[in-house]
Parts: C-alpha cells; sequence; structure tokens
DNA sequence: GCGACCTGCTTGCAATAGTTAGCAGCTTGC
DNA sequence: GCAAGCTGCTAACTATTGCAAGCAGGTCGC
C-alpha cells in the first residue's frame, strides 16, 4: 500500500551508496546483509526492518534518524543540521582545511542558483 | 545482531501502557495493530517493526526516538551529525555537486591521517 | 446459578522479510 | 579467443511478522 514512500527510500539509499563509492555488495558486507537484498530494498521492492536500517545507517556513516526519516518513520524534525555547522564541528579537519571545503560549499551552492546562501557559520 | 535488547522494548512499552491506563486492546486498537500482537510485543515473544513501532510511539503520545532508541535502533546521541551526513541532506546541492564536494572532504580527511569510508582502489 | 462484558493469552495461517545459489553483462589481462 | 574479476539482478527457498479466531479467567448485574 505505501510504495512510494519506500521507493524514495531505496532511491536515497542507493544515492548515499554511490556518494560512498561503494558496491552494491561492498555496502551490503559492510552492512551485514545479502546483497539482492539490498538490490530489492534500493529498487523499492522490499522494505526494510528497522534493524536493517540501523545498519545500514553504520555502513554508510549517516544517523539512523535521518535514514527513519526517509523511511517514513519518524515525522518529527530533529536536526536540520547545516553543512556549515557539521564541517566546522569536524575533528578530522583542521581550520584550513575547513576554509577551504567551505569555500567549496558556497560556490556550489551558488551555482545552483536558487537560494539566499547569506548564512556563513 | 540484537538479540536480547527487545525483552527490554516489551516491558518499556507495557509500562507506557499501564500509564495511559489503556488495555491491551484499547492500545492494539489505537495503534492499528492486533491485540494477539500486541501482547505478543509485550512479552518480548514478537520483535515488532519499525512501522509498528511508529504507531505504537503516536498511540502512546511518546517520542518515536524514545522508543527507538528503547528498541537499540538508535545507538547514537541526536547530533552527531557528520559531514558526509550533512551534504546528504542539503538540499541546495544536486547529486552531481554532493559528489564533488564529497570526494573533497575524503581527500581532505585522508590527508590529515584518519579515514573515513573505505578504501576504493 | 447464567449471560454479557471486560481482561490477557494461544493457536494456526497468510504475507512478506531476508537468505543462498546462480545468471547475464561488462572490463581487463593473457 | 577465454578465464578471472568485477557490476547488479532473478529465482527459489526459509524464517519471521502480523493477523483472525477462539480460549480461560475475572467481575458485574440479574
Amino acid at each position: 500500500m505505501n510504495e512510494s514512500k519506500h521507493g524514495d527510500l531505496g532511491t536515497f539509499i542507493r544515492q548515499q551508496r554511490e556518494r560512498a563509492n561503494l558496491s552494491l555488495r561492498r555496502l551490503a558486507d559492510k552492512a551485514d546483509i545479502s546483497n539482492p537484498y539490498l538490490s530489492q530494498i534500493e529498487r523499492g521492492i522490499r522494505k526494510p526492518s528497522a534493524e536493517i536500517l540501523k545498519s545500514l545507517s553504520r555502513a554508510l556513516e549517516i544517523s539512523a534518524n535521518s535514514l527513519y526519516k526517509r523511511a517514513g518513520l519518524i515525522d518529527e524534525e530533529l536536526a536540520p543540521t547545516s553543512v556549515f555547522e557539521a564541517i566546522g564541528a569536524d575533528e578530522r579537519l583542521d581550520t584550513e582545511q575547513k576554509k577551504v571545503l567551505l569555500d567549496m560549499y558556497r560556490a556550489l551552492s551558488r551555482i545552483n542558483g536558487t537560494v539566499t546562501t547569506e548564512k556563513q557559520e
């Protein structure tokens, strides 16, 4: 009955996987699920349980929350957390690297037009 | 992977139900699930899917998040938000731009010594 | 006593989540 | 050519979820 909702989830997962440069099998391995099943999830054929989602969130290094939200399992808004904030808080980057990345981000989002990205910090 | 965490979940749900002064049937009704199934969940015999949990959280008027945490489906605290995730969730960037930015991020953090994602050769 | 109404629990059964084995296609090297 | 190595997908299966139907026990008024 809810196919479109979960189709969207699958697409999201596939996008995240591709961004992480992982093949279907590699992600499946990392998340301890079978690769055909992951394939079916991404195409919206199967609807993963929350445990599977949790594994996937860990394997993809994104918060379980954002995945659940995408899956329609959480309605509430919780962590809007901007890219600015996230970069600023990242411990792996030094100050200069943060600056580079932020410049990049600003440039990209400006190219894309549509928005008033005045918010800078 | 997560075996014993669910006994605790059932107890928690039963506590919440009793706190709300609802009978098993009334809560089941409210959450649109069958009463035998709710019974089994509360006794830890069955392990509810996230959709069921969501229904229950609404019926019990508690946040989905607290239930998921109780169910062991969320480990993290609520604002770990990685750069990875923030970029992925950003609506100002299109897919290609996200990829670029993430590549950049990976490269930078790799230089710095810590590795974010698995190797990709 | 006996229905009518609750309470929570047990028992099959249908639907579907998740698995293993294997297929087709596309590169890269011999 | 063709074997070895990936890529994602299909098919056939098992395991588990979630259900409808019904059971045992309690409490009420009659």
